[in-house]
DNA sequence: GTGGTCTAGACCACA
DNA sequence: GTGGTCTAGACCACT
């Protein structure tokens, strides 16, 4: 019975990690994605229903939302939704893969500066995967 | 004298990060010392040095290293410079995880905006990880 | 006397033309900076001061200025104010001219389905450039 | 009798522009009348296919239609299709030169936000027509 | 019903 | 002084 509910998004809000809400739901829609739990064109759930579900304003939800917007990650139709953007696949092989050197770069050089080897992020990433699936 | 200047700490600053220059600083000292990258009576740079190294506001060194001092993590000597103290610093390994795991996720989602799955990453830096082997 | 006092930065709202207010003042920043009169560096009015100039809330600008940094067009230092991005400069001229490229022939097919002549719209450009020199 | 079918009407969509849908086909549908690209009797595309075409919901063809329809613009005949009635379409180089002002100056601040200069968008775009020439 | 805009005002953190 | 976050609530436009 539960079983066809698999991939539903839950969201969920830490108040004391000082991290902003609205952050906080960018940087779980941007997981999901990540995991594929979210996928193209799919649908988030509309800004008041969460908004009463975070128990928070709705301005907040907006605000995650309308961010999102502007970084590609998700289209807006009014009175409609926002859903999923498609448009991140017209980018070719070398471009991608210049892209995640770049970020991947700048982010082994951060955990560096914390002392943290390649080894140690990796196996952690890994963990991480394992808590989702 | 000069010559045997390994483990040079790296200071590196991240401004999208949220988290405050000079907090951002403390960690990295801290996490230095937890590592025994550095050691009881080991100098720190100027602050000047510092503040031109990261390119930022003197002050906000001056306001990291004035809070080490405070917490007991640093001694300033004037005219001379500043140093790590005696004073252990508790970083315990859950502590170091949750560094981790911060950077971690946002790195994850600032890839998964751009379409990359979790495992594409992984698979990513476990390819750096064997080049540089 | 108010030769020194050129190329200073005159935000002006309209609120007849239906154009959200956040959204003239990004445009007014974008077209400064197309006719460089905003230059690399430069700061923007302060959130407050700018509010008070248009009479309108400081959220307002506050939104205009946050999504302007999140479209990387501006920087913006906690409690030093917002500046313009020096950042758009890493472009190589091949990729400059691909986007250039793109947002033409965008312009250029939506201006053609409003029935606008090239010749039209490059006559139009330049009438533009006039009125600001 | 099917051959001529040139000045074929081009509708374009700029889901960015804030305008709304509707209103942008009506404005297109306006325009092509006053540069009688689209002449008195001439059938426009049915609701459905202009929907599959611009890839939006047909509600939103049907409301452009109808409220084209309740001012005289076009006539509908069920089961038939719509037509171009025979009212004149005021569309004045003032109406028109608003249009384009609008969407020019959104071309140059998307283009500025990338670090172009005027100059240099209006050199570009009489390269483009040097080429077709 | 959906999202978009704007105001007013509070409280916080950084320099 | 600067910008950042959040709330509450109003009003509008699109479907």
């Amino acid at each position: 019975m539960a079983e066809l509910e698999l991939k539903k998004l839950e969201f969920s809000l830490d108040p004391k990690s000082g991290v902003p809400f609205y952050k906080q739901i960018i940087l779980q829609v941007e997981m999901a994605i990540a995991d594929k739990r979210l996928t193209n064109g799919e649908q988030l759930p509309t800004v008041r229903s969460l908004a009463v579900d975070l128990k928070i304003n709705p301005n907040t939800v907006a605000r995650a939302y309308n961010e999102m917007e502007i970084r590609g990650i998700v289209m807006t139709q009014q009175g409609t939704g926002t859903f999923i953007s498609d448009k991140k696949v017209e980018m070719d092989a070398v471009k991608r893969e210049q892209i995640l050197g770049e970020i991947s770069r700048s982010f082994i050089s951060k955990a560096g500066s914390y002392g943290f080897t390649l080894e140690e992020i990796i196996r952690y990433l890994q963990d991480i995967g394992q808590e989702v699936t």
